[in-house]
RNA sequence: GCGCUCGUAGCUCAGCGGAUAGAGCAGCUGCCUUCUAAGCAGUUGGUCGCAGGUUCGAAUCCUGCCGAGCGCGCCA
């Protein structure tokens, strides 16, 4: 039995007794959770149910719970219900009943963990959108390496994602990199406000290579097809593809900033001031009201975020989430007036994920290494160091509110200490298992013979509810925006597998026949490294079959 | 000044209102002639920043204070 139909099966006996007794049926919660109480003595599982609907049918916990145990404990493979504390459900299950989840999770494979949750819902998730003047530097990692994360937590939740790059190809920064490429191919120095770094030298020369009369105009052009083609490879390279890298130039190229001045302006939330438009974001909350079109006739970055806003919005998009760093929360009040000056519920379209920033630490300094960028520390720089399943690991394993420093030597470690290999270890032990059993004729056999009752070791038990919480872990992480919780439940994982692996001889020994245990421990072992390969795989991190 | 985030073991961090607050590291001690020792077992370590409030129940929610980081342009 999984955890989701222990619940059901609670949720089944309270609507019995509240038929038995004439209580209102309104007061039922629509859906309830089972908790994994964290002493052993508080059963299998916990329902805290009672204690909820005590105060709404002004009923005696107690009393309640008593009656619910009632009808649990005549559930198939219930094999206990206890009344603790204030009102507390402990709840044992049969070995046979808890040993099934095992089968279950074989069976359902890749899919196991996943949900319908968000089954319709069309999510618009953009994240790095760095500029195209640089290399994506190692906060703009921390974003890809969550953002993709996320993207695959809500698809594993069943919501349609489209993943979104904006390049921010206009504007006066674009031309400040155009100018330091034109001065650095003609040898000179970079203008005070330019960018420097040998990066600018070397796509300088490739332009000037190409196009030699190449001006401003070719070095703006070249400049960030150049960019943009080694972001996309750098991204690609760290395992996280875009659907879409939208142009900021297409933009003002299709006039959208116009129509989106127009509809905001449809809305009444424009006005003329000082020779500049406006729009009245502080109608929504916002500190101050934003300037759209300056007072020189230039758009401002933030009449291309309310057209971009629009454009998503226009291509289906019901809610578009954004991933930005801390150092950008000052945007969020003005976002999401934006969204309201548009008529949007930005409760509802908009949600905007802030994170902290990130650090790249050696011997407790932090490192600067970048040959290319000279200051910065730069996405490649990042793999270089630690590799791609350590470096988003690394960057997925803590909350987003946490900053971060990533130790080189750490994630380098071949122990313990290093999160990434002690669950990749997991994916290859039980891969070696799996090597180790066909080559002595054991195999799982078939589902109908599978004896899940045999499986009543303590370790056993603990790598089934290990196993069994998975999916409402899914479900959290992808509900809260929270990717590291995946990771976290991998190391419990992965701690419970290693434990039942050192207590429990799955192979036969010697010349000793293949029984059933052996039998039923193989499909404990094989369910683990489905469950291992589907969170690593959530996370971009490789499960590898032999380290 | 205003806003956002954070404050949990010596260190790095988990903990979406539940029972005796957890993990790793660091320290100390054990386990490889059997499936990968990149592993396991044992042991030490806490005024959950402070003070109130809500609740049957608060590290978790609310308010205030203290401390740290970040942000408050007709910049991008």
């Amino acid at each position: 039995m999984t955890p989701a139909k222990l619940a059901e099966a609670v949720l089944a006996a309270a609507r019995a007794l509240f038929s038995e007794r004439g209580l209102d049926p309104a007061a039922l919660p629509a859906s309830t959770t089972v908790e994994r109480p964290r002493n052993p003595e508080h059963g299998d599982y916990a329902s805290t149910i009672a204690l909820q609907l005590a105060k709404k049918v002004r009923a005696q916990p107690r009393d309640l719970a008593a009656g619910i145990a009632d009808h649990l404990g005549r559930t198939p493979g219930v094999k206990s219900v206890e009344i603790a504390g204030p009102g507390f459900l402990n709840i044992r299950l049969d070995t046979a009943s808890a040993g099934q989840l095992a089968r279950v999770v074989v069976q359902t494979g890749r899919e196991y963990g996943h949900s319908d949750r968000l089954a319709g819902q069309r999510i618009n998730l953009e994240f790095v959108s760095a500029n195209p003047t640089g290399p994506v530097h190692i906060g703009g990692a921390r974003w890809a390496a969550l953002g993709d994360a996320l993207a695959r937590l809500l698809r594993a939740s069943g919501a349609d994602v489209g993943t979104e790059y904006y390049v921010n190809d206009a504007g006066a920064q674009i031309d400040r990199f155009a100018r330091s490429l034109e001065a650095a191919a003609g040898g000179r120095p970079v203008p005070e406000d330019g960018y420097a770094g040998e990066y600018i030298k070397q796509i300088a020369d490739a332009i000037k290579k190409d196009h030699p009369d190449a001006g401003e105009a070719t070095f703006r052009d070249e400049g960030v097809a150049r960019m943009l083609r080694e972001i996309r490879t750098s991204l690609a390279d760290f395992g996280v593809p875009f659907d879409l890298f939208f142009r900021e130039s297409d933009l003002h190229s299709r006039g959208e900033l116009e129509t989106a001045l127009a509809r905001l302006r449809e809305q009444g939330h424009v006005y003329d001031a000082a020779g500049a438009i406006w729009l009245r974001t502080t109608d929504f909350g916002d500190d101050k009201d934003r300037v759209l079109r300056k007072s020189d006739g230039e758009w401002t970055y933030f009449a291309a975020d309310c057209a971009y806003y629009l454009d998503k919005r226009e291509r289906g998009f019901e809610r578009l989430m954004m991933l930005l760093g801390a150092d950008h929360h000052g945007y969020i009040g003005r976002m999401r007036a934006m969204a309201a000056c548009f008529g949007d519920q930005p409760e509802r379209t908009l949600e905007i994920l802030i994170g902290q920033l990130v650090n790249l630490v050696k011997d407790g300094e932090p490192l600067r290494m970048s040959k290319r960028a000279g200051t910065v520390v730069t996405i490649e720089d990042l793999v270089e160091s630690i590799g791609v399943d350590a470096a988003r690991y690394a960057l997925a394993r803590f909350s987003s509110d946490s900053p971060i420093d990533i130790d080189v030597d750490l994630w380098t470690r071949s122990t313990r200490d290093n999160p990434v290999y002690y669950v990749q270890y997991v994916a290859a032990r039980t891969a070696s298992v799996s090597r180790n059993a066909a080559e002595v004729g054991l195999t799982r056999g078939e589902a109908d013979d599978f004896r899940p009752e045999l499986l009543g070791h303590e370790k056993e038990q603990d790598l089934l509810k290990a196993l069994g919480d998975y999916p409402a872990i899914v479900a959290a992480a992808a509900e809260l925006r929270e990717p590291h919780r995946v990771a976290r439940y991998l190391e419990e994982l992965a701690g419970s597998y290693h434990r039942f692996y050192d207590n429990c001889r799955i192979l036969p020994v010697g010349d000793e026949p293949i029984g059933d245990l052996h039998r039923a421990r193989l499909w404990l072992n094989d369910a683990t490294r489905t469950v291992i390969a589907n969170g690593l795989d959530l996370l971009g991190v490789s499960a590898p079959e032999r380290m």
